[in-house]
DNA sequence: CATACCGGAGAACGAACGTTCTCCCAGCGA
DNA sequence: TCGCTGGGAGAACGTTCGTTCTCCGGTATG
């Protein structure tokens, strides 16, 4: 009914439950309805459920990086390659299913006992930060700039997810309009 | 051996364990070990965990807005009053048991299981934001800035709680800093 | 057509946990 | 001293869940 394998459907699925209901909201059984998969083979595939929930985060890590790279990759100036990526957050958060960033809630959820989960975690908003901070040095901006935009991106999620709303996207990127444009006067500017 | 009511004890014990370790990662007898409260008397005073959770979350609250209250309140003109929320958050980053916000953390880990825990973390949220808001208009400011400061202080700590450093609130606080005074230029500024 | 094997469904097992129950003791009044 | 009451410790109970095991049907091969 499928072509994708089997693990790649095991780690759609988990995916899309723990990001919908939290990681330990979400048992084995649920994983098995919703990939299709039996528990005999998904227990062939990963050896325990924490395997699961690393490879998962591992997956949706570079899933949520293609996003980023795409729509950095569609803005022409290096201005609006940064500000891209508050057009980004303000699409993703649109969606229905919209809960947050994946990351953070399984940091909270999780980071305390599970360092693997802490690591990976960090690992991607390691990577999310250096993907700004270099935005920010091709755009010739001094150092002080990128960590701020990272915080803002990071605030208008949390925001956006608790209030239920998309307001955050836009008011995040007005907010790194300003910043941009006061660490980085565009010659051209009115 | 403690003059807190037994409910004190166990609100006390419940918002610390369950910041420490997730929610989940508790139980009730981990309850009963930190706060000497006995399972017996625990039920008495709450009718399920559920309760527990709420009310230390309730209580959390309560504490949170103090410390709030008490930056803000020694510090002296507008511009400084909007600073201080950061230089409060510089201060609990720095603790060693900081593992971000309690809130976010909980809305990450049950707010889609548990409508009580999302409306509890919401309304947090929204107070916080009032607050911003209120100080914000003190100072003259267009409508606009509050929500971008709010923005920063919740990306300011999610981001130290995953990085595990305390820049965040520097960073943060150097773009309100430049937010504050784009939106409402000193006349004293050099 | 018979047989060996692969994989699925889901029962079984053990641990963890929320909640309740039993047993026991300390204090107190007659 | 004797019984009564209240409360603590922690055993007991039922459920959930991670993980493994059993049974069974389908398929390929001779």
């Amino acid at each position: 009914m499928d072509d994708r394998t089997a693990r790649e459907r095991v780690l759609d699925a988990a995916a899309r439950l723990y990001y919908r209901r939290g990681i330990q909201n979400v048992g084995m059984v649920d994983l098995r309805a919703e990939s299709g998969v039996s528990l005999k083979r998904l227990y062939r595939l990963f050896p325990s459920k924490d395997s699961v929930v690393e490879q998962a985060l591992l997956r949706q890590h570079e899933t949520w990086d293609a996003w980023l790279a795409a729509a950095i990759d569609a803005a022409d100036t290096p201005r609006d390659r940064l500000l891209a990526v508050y057009d980004m957050l303000a699409r993703w958060f649109s969606h229905d299913d919209f809960r947050g960033c994946m990351f953070i809630n399984s940091f909270g959820e999780l980071g305390s006992v599970m360092p693997r989960v802490a690591e990976i975690v960090r690992a991607h908003k390691a990577d999310f930060q250096a993907r700004v901070a270099e935005l920010a040095r091709a755009a010739g901006a001094p150092a002080g700039l990128a960590p701020q935009l990272a915080i803002l991106a990071e605030g208008a999620q949390t925001t956006a997810a608790i209030s239920g709303t998309t307001d955050a996207a836009r008011q995040a990127r007005q907010a790194a309009e300003v910043l941009i444009d006061t660490a980085l006067p565009r010659p051209d500017a009115a």
